[in-house]
DNA sequence: TTATCATATCGATATATATCGATATATAGC
DNA sequence: GCTATATATCGATATATATCGATATGATAA
């Protein structure tokens, strides 16, 4: 848990676009996948469709989140899904009012 | 208030270190002056001996704190005291909390 | 096993940030 | 008006971030 490395990484306004996206995936996103209660997130391309960013740059964005574990990764099939983690977002709003 | 801009500015250490050292002047600086009640904060040379950085550097910190409102700017003679501004910290705690 | 699709990584380039020393500005004291 | 002092701004350079297209990887399907 490093605020410092967190605060880059929501130094930018589609990178918090995406977390508040996937607050509520099902009006956000379209349908994932035909499975009742799949709870694994939002694949990439879904994700880069919303904003119009290259691939490249979304993957690179979901990869920098997720290495400081404020999404969770989930690798089903070819597809990789996203979703946030609630535990670390609110341990860094918690260490951020401590630090603050 | 505009959390981008100031996650940018929180996301470096010196600056994250100042903003905890000016919670308590008393212990962390030199006293200021001969006023009772001094309540502006600190000035820049102080902050800069306690970071080691050259005077342009931590001037240059302190103006980008001052632009997202996070500190209090206060000229008096030739010196520029620097505090908290608590309103707008809690502040973007809360819309922190909001947002995440 | 080959072709296809989703994602990740690479390499390049443009823009932003960090940091310094030098210079400018503003104030205070002589 | 000069001089010294504190701070701000400027200009330069190094490093980091943003972003893309191209390529590599890994999984599925034909």
């Amino acid at each position: 848990m490093n605020i410092i490395e967190i605060n880059k990484v929501l130094s930018n306004k589609v990178r918090i676009d995406i977390l508040d996206w996937l607050k509520d995936m099902e009006s956000n996103f379209p349908p994932q996948i035909n499975v009742p209660n799949f709870n694994n997130g939002v694949c990439v391309c879904h994700i880069q469709d919303k904003t119009g960013l290259s691939q490249s740059t979304i993957s690179h964005y979901l990869t920098m989140m997720h290495k400081v574990d404020i999404v969770i990764a989930t690798r089903i099939g070819k597809w990789t899904y996203y979703k946030r983690n609630e535990k670390v977002i609110k341990e860094y709003i918690k260490l951020l009012q401590s630090t603050l």
